[in-house]
Formats: structure tokens, C-alpha cells, sequence
RNA sequence: GGGCCGGUAGCUCAGCAUGGUCAGAGCACCCGGCUGAUAACCGGGAGGUCGAGAGUUCAAAUCUCUCCCGGCCCA
């Protein structure tokens, strides 16, 4: 039996028709697309398209009276090139920044570059050769300098733009905001002016990290986090001889012997437990718990004399162990003794006094502060001994190590010296070890706005919630101050000046200010021009800027006006203000994120943003980071050469946002098989609707509504949950899982699901409507996935908008980016129709399951699929059954009550060999077999009475219940298997009928599969010549000739047994009943 | 040392806020099948003590505690 579906086209005719297409072009029907997918082929095509036609300007032109959606670019640092995180970090805000155009939103999309700071400086100075701040305020010259800073990183931006643009980012590239711009200078200025006018800005001697080399103070945050590397460091444990008691001293350890010049007090902490413990003839203090590891450390045997509580020591007075070669410590006043503090005093290592040095230490100084100790340190900018290190002035610090430790030694003022490997911090940009020292700089309050900070926090949208909440809610908790100056040159001037007759300060808060109250000409805000610009003070003093210029961390923490040109004009940010998204990887959480909200508190009073989101970053294959020196470094253009844009896009997106990504050439080629799917789905509709000369304005979703079959009307309902669910992940920046919810439903559902439901159909040739019906469908289902994908994958899905849609339908907006986000439509979903194919589904794969058992392949239709399933299920099932009918390859459907399955199966009775023999002695053979032949009527006896008489050879014998065991056997021709609904029968006996049935399908298999190879014309036609290996096989092919001459486009068909002729192509295949040999001849 | 995340098959990951078909998916591997969109697809096989241990519970990948490893941030 041939199906009426099969008939093929006859394509002449058909376009003779001319059913389809519009009347006057004769070109509004769907385009075609290249039948294999060439990513960067695509990509470059679709560049220049878009360069050439201005798309950007003019999808942005489209949204343009629209709600505003204020994006914030985190401005890279113009450094090196890309990385693939940068790379992630830009396609995430591209794909948000497209969907919220599509939604209507007049997107504001300035990229940023930040292009201040040290990093530049020491870059500068390697290309100049220069090693210290003396030789460029020397030799070189701070303008000089600053200069080439400038060059520097403006070329460098441009090769960062350049990169950028590369992925298919749309932002406006002709325009970004830069640090080092006036305008954007001034607003920096401002959040220190209104620092200065909320009291929080103060001068004062501070512990900061200091580099020697660069000899600027660093910031206590991500400045020095960034590099804590293991170092060996000396590792001593000191005796400082307590006044009046001969002989008697208080054990501290250190591991910068530098320090102890400058130290004023040891640190016990109250409330533990110390003792005093006599080794030979002295007699230490310290901490009972640390007197077994120390001495034994220091291999010495010991006795404990006695303990006490810590507070015991306070005020107890000790004989600096340098006194006598380091002059400061002989001149300071009210110190040297024991002071108390319950924080930083630890068990875990030293001896339970610390060494206190407040010129060296944050925590030493913090409890300087409160016992009003004096602060020392004799080591200036570039990390040498001031002449009040007397012995040791002049010398590196660090080199002073071994010679301190050595005076110790030679004073008998030594107990152990030994070396110890810790974490230490080192300059992020030279890897100089830092030292830490107190020096005076400008410092913004921040801990008092600590309420604040957390409040304006709590408003705040995080992605993930814990980001905000957890991570950043508690380091909010513990916020220091804001150490903001640096002594160096290319940065932000501080807008300091200082009146040097009375002192008076002044900060300034733009240009404008500073320029009328300089009554000069304009300047640039840069060092060193900036410097010269003098103020009147109000006593009649000249007021100078003070040297230093500014972190520059609050550079792009200003961004969020300054990026709007505010405070010079404050049109954009009466037009943008706050910030609706940002988004940056999770090293930000205390770098910009918080930079932006610190700012823009000390501005404003309130966040900054009103969206944050955090994303991974990407490391290699094994987890690490990626680094050019480490050899694991892959480069973005490396993917996009290999692979394309969308790819490398759609394969970053689609990982989870927050975590971090481990980058897999492997993962890249699963991108690559996907958009290949992609691709294929759309090359075959554009094949045959192209064909077909579809043309989806003449037929509407609502006009063939009538037409369409279950599986049209859920693929529809499918597509609503889709817009429905990638909508709300992209409201929710959760991009990666509209990415999945993309992918699946294209795999899933369209390409695996759908088009092989309606394959059939798009092989008829006339006007068939239910065909019309579903090339309507899927064109719609298409078109809406080619916008839902469009901010993922912006090329491909331009490039089949162009190819396939916009010939069909010239009105559709220029650009896939140029359409509206589509909104779902309630009256194609239907969620029982979504199940019940669902059911359906897992049906056809548990009968191929079922047939693979039996050893029948697909192609070999069978008689009778039966079922057994919940009734509610069978009855939501009903509309599916031809899909089953086609998918299983059978002729009937049955759904089986529960007493009809019983039929499906006999009780098979077999001898309980044991018992029978002992019971029937020799007879025992012929009762078993006897056994054997019971029928379920005597099997019912036997169950019923307990007994049943079987006569054998004239014999009778007593079978009971004992003698047989029984087991259901399912009938003869049928095969099952379970599945989570039910279970399903298959009738595996083939008759005649679908014998010849399978045979020709195998037969238009191979016949198929020869045109193909053939490269023929899907429309070409053939003659065709079969030798059969039998009479038998001859005959069943008889019976199926139409079908297969139709199938297989055959003008001739010969089938014989005989020799065929000698033809164009001619090949042997061997199928179950012998070899069949084919040749086929294309006809002109 | 502290905070926050993560640790599930060889690889990439889902499942974990509401404990109970949760031991899964994709890729890779083996066997078989299907295929005129497809470097596709379908079925079967193999592969994991769900980082380790303890606890709560009738029941834990899922909740609690401790520990180990990795990442980020802070010291």
C-alpha cells in the first residue's frame, strides 16, 4: 500500500501554475540560502553590509523617542589587546544591548577606556628607558612624560576598538568617553570637592602600602590584593630586656628585621595566658600556649616560672633592642612598653607579644593612635634609611635585614634566626615587594558613609542576588577609607590648593571654577600644566595645587556622570541618570563596582546603578588563568579565525554568566555542530518553500488555521513558551539561559521533531493546503526564532533574514535587528497538546526500541501498534495518532483496555522436573511432556481444583499444582516494552503485504542514496533498472512499483531478474534476501 | 586567616531555594538502525560510592556541621 502522500511533483508544471507568489513582481516568494554554512564567509558579507547601509545608526534611529535604558560601559584598561573574558565581558553587553533595542528602548551604548594610572606610567618608562621618578623629573620631564603616556594609550584604545567592533559589537565607536579628556577630569574633580564639602576629606598620616621603586603609596584594596606572591623572609625571635629586671626579657618575633628601627611598643593582648620561663640563665615572656612550638623551634629546654594574665603587662617598660645604633629610638618619649590589644595578637604563630612599629604597620598604628604612641619611620620614598636610621641610613631596607639581625646576635639580643616563606605583597604593575609606611595623604572617609553605602546597596539588582547581598554586602560591611593620592604624574591632578601662607585649602570642582578663580587662560587639567596654575588665597597668599594626582579607581568610579559629559553640561544627565545596567567580571566586585557606588554617594547620595551584574571568568582547560607566559593563552581572533563570531559568541553566552568559564576548543566544535543544525533547518525550508514559491503574506497563521495539524499547532504553542521564557531570561540578564532555551528548541523540537513530522508533506506538489498550512507554521516559527536569536548571534541570523525572508516579504524592516521583540500569543498556546506530544515522543523511541529487539528495522512498516495507557492520556493522545501511525511505521493504533492486554498474552506451562520424577518414576518423561501441551483451560483446572487428570498413551495421570510451574508468555508475533506512561505492543508479523512494503522502501532507500551521489537535481528524473536476486523478490518489487517509481522520480522503472543493461551509474546492494543490483541513467 | 561562589560519567555541565523515578543531558567511545536539509538523527551498550566525613530524616546530590580542593575578593 502506497501512500497518497508520496506523489511526486511535477515541478514544470507546478510553477506553470503560478498558485503561489504575487502577481506583478513574481518575486515575493522565500529566498534561498547557500546550501553549506561558511561562518566567516557570512560574517564579512554581513560586515560590510551593515557598514555599507548604516544599519547601526539606523536600528538605533528606530528606538529613538523610546523608554530610556541607560547602559554603562566598564572601561577597559587600554593595556594590551583582548583576552577571550574581555571578549565574553563585551559580546554579554552587545546581546543585552540589541535585545533592549528590539524592545524599544533608546539605548544608551557609549563605550568607555580607562587610560590614567601607574600601569601606563611603568609601561612608559620601560619604553624610555627610565627606572626612577628622578630620572623622568630630571632628565626626561614631567610634560615629556605625560605625553607619551597620552600616545600611548590612545593607541592603544584604537587597537582595543579595533578588536572590539571585530566581534560584532554595536556601540558607538566614534564616540567613547576617556579618562583623560577635561571633561571627564572635572568630574573626577567633583566627587572630591563634594567630599571636601561633607567634611570627608582629610589630610593625614597614614600606613599605606608603599612601592620604592614607583614611590607612590598604593591602595589598601585592589592595588595590593592583586599581587601577594610567596616570598622567604628571615624570621627571628627578639629579646628586648625589660627595665629593671637584669637578665629578663620579652620574646617577640618578626619577619622584617627593618621594622625594629622604628619600633615603639609590643602588643599583648589581654586576656591570654603568658608566662615567664627560665632557659639557662635568662628569663623570657611570652604566650603559655607559644612556649613548647618556639623553643622548640629554637631546640632550647626550658622551665615555666610561672604564668599570668596578659593585662598583667601593660605598661611594662622594655629597653629598645637598637637603642644604641638607631638615634630615633633613644629620643622617643612615653615608649617602649607593653600595650594592650585584643585584636591583631594571635596564638597561631610568634610568641604572643608583637613588635610594634605604628611607622610600619596599619594595625600597629591603629593601636599606636589609641595609646598616643609617637609614630616612627626613618625610610623615605624610595625605601632607604633616613640619617635617623643612624648605622643603617642609606641602605635598601630589606638590605638592612641581615646586618640588623646580626647586631641582634652580636648583643646577645637574639634567640633563634631562622627564614620563613610567606605570602607577601608586591607592586601590581613593577612586582616590587611593598613596604609599608606612613606617610601623609589624602584620604576620603569612606567608613563613615558605611550606612549609607549598605542601604543604597540593598535598592540595588544584583545577578546573581548573592553577588550584591553576600559578597559585596559584607565587604560593605567592613569599608575602610579611601586612601586617593598618589605621587605620580599621569593621573588625575588631586584639585587641592593650598594657600602656602596660611594653609588655607581649596578643592575645585570643574574647570570652569578653576579658571575663574585663577583668572587665567584655559590650561589642560594634566600634570605638569596644571601644576603652574596659581589661586589667590583670601589672606592675599599664593595657593598651589598639591602634587600628588588621584587614584585611579575613582577615574571610572566618576563614570557614571562623567561618561554623560556632566558637571560641564548637565543635559545628559538630567536626559540618562542612574545607570539602569552594568555588568563586569566578579574582580570588580570591589574594584569598579564599588569605585561607581562610592562616587556616586559622595555625589549624589544614592547608587549610582540600579542594575549590577557579575560575570566568570574564562580560563584554560584545566582551570587556570589564561597568560601569554604561561602558554595557555588563546586569542579571540585565534576562535573567531577558526570558528566565527556567532560561534565564539553563542559559545560564551551560553555559559552559566557568573561562573567561570573553562574555555574547550571541544566546546567550540559543539557550538559549530549546533549552527550547522541551525543553518540546515533553514536551508531546507528555504529549499522547498523556495520551490513551492511560497509566499507567507498570501498565506497568514490565520488563514490556514484551518489546515493545520496537531503537530503545526504545537510546534505554535511551542514557540509562545519560547518567546515567553527567553524574554524573561533576558529581563533577567540571565543570558545563558535564553542562549540554552534557543539551542534546545532548535535541535529539539524543530530540527529533530518538527520537520521530520512534516517532511512527508513538502514532497506533495500541488497546492496542497495542509502543506500551505505548514510551510505557513514553520516560516513563522522560523522568523521568530531568527529575532529571538538575533542579539546572540547577529550575523548568521542577518544573513538569513536577508537570504531567505526579506524576498518573501519586502516590508519587513531593513535589518533582523530592526524588529520588534515579538510578544507571545495566547491563542496558539496549548499546554495539553504540548504533553500529549511529549507522550508521543517517548512512544516512537520506545518502539524503535521495541523493533530494534525484535530485529525489525524502521523502514519495514508493521500491522498494529498497541497501547496501554492511562485513559485521561489515551483520550489527549487521539489527535496524534497519524503521527504515531507515520513515526512507527505501522498501520493501526490500538489503545488497550486493561482486560484486552490479558489477550496479549498465554500461560505457558513447563514441568517441575524434580517433582514429576519423583512422583511419575519412568512415566516421568511423558507426563512432562504432557505438561508442556497444557491448555489455559486445563492450566484453570489445575488452579481451580487443585488438580487435573492428563491422559498419556492410554495412561492417566494426576497432575497438581506442584508438578508445574507456569509463566505468562506474550503471544507469538508481538514484542513490548515499558515506558513511563504505559506499555507498548508491537505486532511483529510482517505478511506479504508489508514484506513487499518494506522491500520497496529499502529498494528507494538505495535509489536515493545513488541519486545523491549522483548530485542530482532533487527534481531531475531517471530511469531506473533493478535486477532481483530471485523470482520471489521480483514479484513483492512488482507490487510496489508506483510507489517506488514515484518515490524515486523514475520515468522508467525495469525490474528483472535477468542482466541489466550497462547504465551511468550502477551499483550492487545486498539487502535481506540476496543482492540486488541497481543502475540508473538521469534523463535530459 | 576571613567572606562569597564552585567541586555531579573521560570532557562540558543540568538537577540542589519546595528532601522521595535524581543519578541525568550533550560530546567522545563501541554495536545496530535511519536519512534527498543536516559534519545531522534514532536505539542499545559502557562509564559516576553526586569532593570527603558526620548528622537530621522512613528517605539526602538535594537540609545541617566539619574537613579537603579550585576561583574571586579581603587580609
Amino acid at each position: 500500500m502506497v501512500q497518497k502522500l508520496n506523489t511526486k511533483r511535477n515541478f514544470l508544471s507546478y510553477e506553470r501554475s503560478k498558485g503561489l507568489g504575487s502577481k506583478g513582481s513574481g518575486y515575493m516568494y522565500v529566498g534561498l540560502l547557500p546550501k553549506h554554512y561558511e561562518p566567516k564567509k557570512v560574517e564579512e558579507e554581513i560586515f560590510r553590509w551593515w557598514k555599507e547601509n548604516r544599519i547601526y545608526e539606523k536600528t538605533k534611529r528606530f528606538s529613538e523617542d523610546g523608554e530610556k535604558f541607560y547602559f554603562l560601559d566598564g572601561p577597559p584598561y587600554v593595556t594590551s589587546s583582548i583576552h577571550l573574558g574581555t571578549a565574553w565581558n563585551k559580546v554579554i553587553k552587545d546581546s543585552v544591548l540589541r535585545y533592549k533595542r528590539m524592545r524599544g528602548f533608546k539605548v544608551r551604548d557609549r563605550p568607555g577606556f580607562d587610560m590614567h594610572g601607574l600601569p601606563i606610567e611603568v609601561m612608559v618608562e620601560k619604553s624610555l628607558g627610565i627606572r626612577s621618578k628622578k630620572e623622568i623629573e630630571e632628565h626626561i620631564g614631567i610634560d615629556k612624560f605625560v605625553e607619551e603616556c597620552k600616545k600611548f594609550a590612545l593607541r592603544n584604545l584604537r587597537i582595543l576598538t579595533k578588536q572590539f567592533k571585530n566581534l560584532g559589537v554595536w556601540m558607538d565607536w566614534e564616540n567613547p568617553y576617556m579618562t583623560i579628556k577635561d571633561e571627564y577630569i572635572e568630574a573626577v574633580w567633583l566627587v572630591i570637592k563634594r567630599a571636601e564639602e561633607l567634611g570627608l576629606l582629610e589630610n593625614t598620616l597614614r600606613v599605606t602600602h608603599w612601592c620604592p621603586r614607583c614611590e607612590t603609596a598604593l591602595a589598601a584594596g585592589y592595588e595590593v590584593s592583586q599581587e601577594y606572591r610567596d616570598v622567604e623572609d628571615p624570621s627571628i625571635y627578639v629579646k628586648f630586656p625589660v627595665e629593671g629586671r637584669e637578665g629578663e626579657y620579652l620574646l617577640i618575633w618578626t619577619t622584617t628585621p627593618w621594622t625594629l628601627p622604628a619600633n615603639v611598643a609590643v602588643m599583648a593582648h589581654p586576656n591570654y595566658r603568658y608566662a615567664r620561663v627560665k632557659v639557662g640563665d635568662e628569663v623570657y615572656i611570652l604566650a603559655e600556649e607559644r612556649v613548647d612550638p618556639v623553643f622548640e623551634e629554637a631546640g632550647l629546654s626550658y622551665e615555666i616560672l610561672e604564668t599570668f594574665e596578659g593585662s598583667k603587662l601593660e605598661g611594662l617598660r622594655y629597653k629598645p633592642p637598637l637603642a644604641e645604633e638607631v638615634p630615633v629610638q633613644r629620643n622617643l618619649k612615653d615608649a617602649h612598653k607593653v600595650v594592650l590589644s585584643e585584636e591583631y595578637v594571635y596564638l597561631t604563630e610568634g610568641t604572643g607579644l608583637v613588635h610594634s612599629a605604628p611607622g610600619h604597620g596599619e594595625e600597629d598604628f591603629e593601636v599606636g593612635m589609641r595609646y598616643g604612641l609617637p609614630v616612627v619611620s626613618p625610610v623615605d620614598e624610595a625605601g632607604r634609611f633616613t640619617d635617623e636610621a643612624g648605622k643603617y641610613a642609606g641602605l635598601y631596607v630589606k638590605d638592612a635585614d641581615p646586618l640588623i639581625i646580626e647586631d641582634l646576635r652580636r648583643k646577645g639580643l637574639l634567640l633563634y634566626s631562622g627564614t620563613v616563606v610567606h605570602r607577601y605583597p608586591h607592586c601590581w604593575r613593577c612586582k616590587t615587594p611593598l613596604l609599608l609606611r606612613a606617610t601623609r595623604q589624602w584620604v576620603i572617609r569612606m567608613s563613615r558613609l558605611r550606612d549609607l553605602l549598605l542601604k543604597e546597596n540593598s535598592k540595588v539588582k544584583w545577578i546573581p542576588e548573592w553577588a550584591g547581598k553576600n559578597r559585596f554586602g559584607n565587604w560593605l560591611r567592613g569599608i575602610s577609607d579611601w586612601v586617593i593620592s598618589r605621587q605620580r604624574y599621569w593621573g588625575v591632578p588631586l584639585p587641592i590648593w593650598i594657600c602656602r601662607k596660611c594653609g588655607k585649602r581649596r578643592v575645585i570642582g570643574s574647570k570652569r571654577e578653576l579658571l575663574e578663580a585663577s583668572k587665567g587662560k584655559d590650561v589642560e587639567l594634566h600634570r605638569p600644566w596644571v601644576d603652574k596654575v596659581i589661586l589667590r588665597c583670601e589672606c592675599g597668599g599664593e595657593m598651589r595645587r598639591v602634587l600628588d594626582v588621584v587614584d585611579v579607581w575613582m577615574d571610572s568610579g566618576s563614570a557614571s556622570w562623567a561618561s554623560l559629559g556632566y558637571p560641564s553640561s548637565d543635559k545628559g544627565l538630567k536626559e540618562w541618570y542612574p545607570v539602569d545596567f552594568v555588568v563586569e567580571g566578579h574582580d570588580q566586585t570591589r574594584g569598579w563596582f564599588y569605585s561607581l557606588l562610592a562616587c556616586g554617594i559622595l555625589v549624589f547620595g544614592s547608587a549610582p546603578y540600579r542594575s549590577v551584574a557579575m560575570h566568570g571568568f574564562v580560563l584554560d582547560e584545566t582551570g587556570r588563568e589564561m597568560h601569554k607566559s604561561w602558554g595557555n593563552y588563546i586569542a579571540p581572533e585565534e576562535v573567531i579565525e577558526k570558528f566565527g563570531r556567532d560561534i565564539l559568541r553563542f559559545y560564551e553566552l551560553q555559559h552559566t554568566l557568573w561562573e567561570d568559564l573553562r574555555f574547550s576548543w571541544k566546546g567550540v566544535k559543539e557550538t559549530l555542530s549546533f549552527m550547522n543544525i541551525l543553518w540546515n533547518v533553514y536551508v531546507f525550508a528555504s529549499t522547498y518553500m523556495n520551490l513551492d514559491k511560497f509566499n507567507p503574506s498570501k498565506w497568514s497563521l490565520e488563514k490556514v488555521k484551518g489546515h493545520m495539524k496537531p503537530e503545526d499547532l504545537w510546534i505554535l504553542s511551542r514557540t509562545q513558551r519560547l518567546i515567553e521564557s527567553v524574554t524573561e531570561s533576558f529581563e533577567n540578564y540571565h543570558i545563558h539561559e535564553a542562549v540554552r532555551m534557543l539551542r534546545d528548541f532548535m535541535v529539539e523540537d524543530v530540527s529533530r521533531w518538527y520537520i521530520r513530522l512534516i517532511r512527508r508533506k513538502t514532497w506533495i506538489e500541488e497546492e496542497d493546503p495542509e502543506k500551505l498550512a505548514s510551510y505557513s507554521v514553520l516560516y513563522n516559527v522560523l522568523k521568530m526564532f531568527l529575532i529571538l536569536a538575533a542579539p546572540i548571534i547577529p550575523f548568521i541570523t542577518e544573513k538569513i533574514y536577508q537570504h531567505v525572508f526579506r524576498p518573501a516579504e519586502p516590508n519587513l524592516p531593513e535589518s533582523v535587528h530592526m524588529n520588534k521583540w515579538p510578544k507571545p500569543d495566547p491563542m496558539w498556546k496549548n499546554l495539553t497538546l504540548e504533553e500529549a506530544m511529549e507522550v508521543a515522543r517517548e512512544i516512537v523511541e520506545a518502539s524503535a526500541k521495541v523493533r530494534q529487539r525484535a530485529g525489525l528495522k524502521l523502514r519495514q512498516p508493521v500491522k498494529r501498534l498497541y497501547l496501554r495507557i492511562p485513559e485521561a492520556l489515551a483520550e489527549k493522545l487521539k489527535p496524534l495518532t497519524d503521527v504515531l501511525k507515520e513515526q512507527v511505521n505501522v498501520k493501526e493504533v490500538l489503545l488497550l483496555k486493561s482486560d484486552e492486554e490479558k489477550t496479549l498474552w498465554v500461560e505457558k506451562a513447563t514441568p517441575n522436573m524434580p517433582a514429576v520424577g519423583k512422583e511419575f518414576r519412568s512415566k516421568a518423561p511423558l507426563v512432562a511432556e504432557a505438561i508442556k501441551s497444557l491448555t489455559s483451560n486445563q492450566l484453570k483446572e489445575l488452579r481451580e481444583s487443585g488438580r487435573c487428570m492428563l491422559e498419556v498413551e492410554g495412561e492417566v495421570f494426576e497432575v497438581r499444582p506442584e508438578h508445574v510451574s507456569v509463566e505468562k508468555m506474550l503471544r507469538e508475533g508481538l514484542a513490548y516494552t515499558e515506558f513511563s506512561h504505559g506499555v507498548l505492543y508491537l505486532d511483529t508479523r510482517i505478511d506479504r503485504a508489508l514484506q513487499a512494503e518494506g522491500l520497496g522502501r529499502d529498494l528507494v532507500r538505495r535509489v536515493q542514496y545513488m541519486r545523491k551521489e549522483m548530485d542530482l537535481p532533487v527534481d531531475a528524473y531517471i530511469e531506473v533498472y533493478v535486477k532481483a536476486p530471485s523470482a520471489e523478490s521480483l514479484s513483492l518489487l512488482e507490487s510496489t512499483r508506483d510507489y517506488i517509481a514515484g518515490e524515486v522520480r523514475a520515468k522508467r522503472l525495469v525490474l528483472t531478474t535477468e542482466e541489466i543493461p550497462e547504465t551511468e551509474y550502477c551499483k550492487e546492494w545486498d539487502l535481506e534476501d540476496g543482492k540486488y543490483l541497481i543502475g540508473i541513467n538521469r534523463l535530459g
